[in-house]
DNA sequence: AACAATAATGATAATGATTATCATTACCAA
DNA sequence: TTGGTAATGATAATCATTATCATTATTGTT
């Protein structure tokens, strides 16, 4: 089995067909915008900003603007397709949720230098019982329903190191 | 003996001629706009944008501007006074370094309704063990050299489930 | 097939946080 | 005191993001 870089080796990526289902079934449209942002945020594992992913897209589909990225970007977040991130750069940055080990799968090493991210799934059962047990107190102590968290390191990458 | 609350509860916050001496050291000047600010940020529990630093500053010194909020802000990061946070809403949110239990305590749990922010220290202990594992092993496995993390939590408090 | 009704788009302008510029002021050291 | 530099504050500029709004595309209905 020949697994392609470009996909992030996982299989199983869904393909136009499944994503259109999911805006159907919420009576939205599977628009061309909307193919093509998706498109582009599955042949990478970079974590692409708003206007990279619109560069990307201006590529083959000029005639699609910035604003609809954005739009788009945003109605992706919330039907739960994608996830939204701030790294310390200016701007946000976004990941395609499919395609991780786990769901809220969000931890990432962040090099400071060349802002450099990596995406790392070690330790997960360890951290993840950790989590769990956190959550479970403080959603008790201070009556909170969490629904998601955060887990950065921030850092200088070999390169950045020795410049 | 009595704690204040306005003060987060810390005996021993550096007074002004502590901070006087760190600037002193540097060959830089520990000027009014840099006191008051620290004045600012050492009276409260919150954690202030810029603009809420710049209020509160404005009320006994109308005369400092926004500019130099932000250059100072800018300045005492570097010095490792405070910490620049973003926790989703568009601005930074600054908080003394001093007055925590642990130095890099950057633990915090955010609602997505209202905004606030509490600072939690449940299981330092396992968590700075855990924090320091995982530091280990992605700083070999990725040859960085970690100097800070960060650990939120989200989700909707009493008020805001119940809204 | 023609037709509303509405979803989605794209160009443009507006916003809001932050940063750059620059002339002025304050402080320190000789 | 005087020259040099640090720091300030007013202003304008920048950059990411959002709001506005007229236009286009799609869908379900006759």
């Amino acid at each position: 089995m020949i697994v392609s870089k470009k996909t992030n080796g996982v299989m199983g990526r869904k393909n136009p067909k499944k994503w259109e289902h999911r805006f159907r079934e919420m009576g939205m449209r599977f628009t061309e915008p909307r193919r093509v942002i998706l498109e582009v945020l599955g042949n990478t594992v970079e974590h692409l900003s708003a206007e990279e992913i619109y560069m990307r897209v201006y590529k083959k589909h000029p005639n699609i603007g910035l604003t609809t990225v954005y739009r788009n970007l945003y109605t992706l977040e919330r039907m739960g397709i994608v996830t939204k991130f701030h790294f310390g750069d200016g701007c946000h940055r976004y990941e395609l949720i499919e395609g991780h080990k786990k769901p809220d799968h969000h931890h990432h090493l962040v090099c400071t230098g060349c802002k450099r991210i990596i995406d790392y799934d070690d330790f997960m059962d360890e951290e993840i019982a950790y989590i769990k047990k956190v959550e479970k107190a403080l959603s008790r102590k201070h009556s909170f329903d969490i629904t998601d968290h955060v887990i950065q390191f921030y850092g200088l990458c070999k390169k950045c190191k020795a410049a």
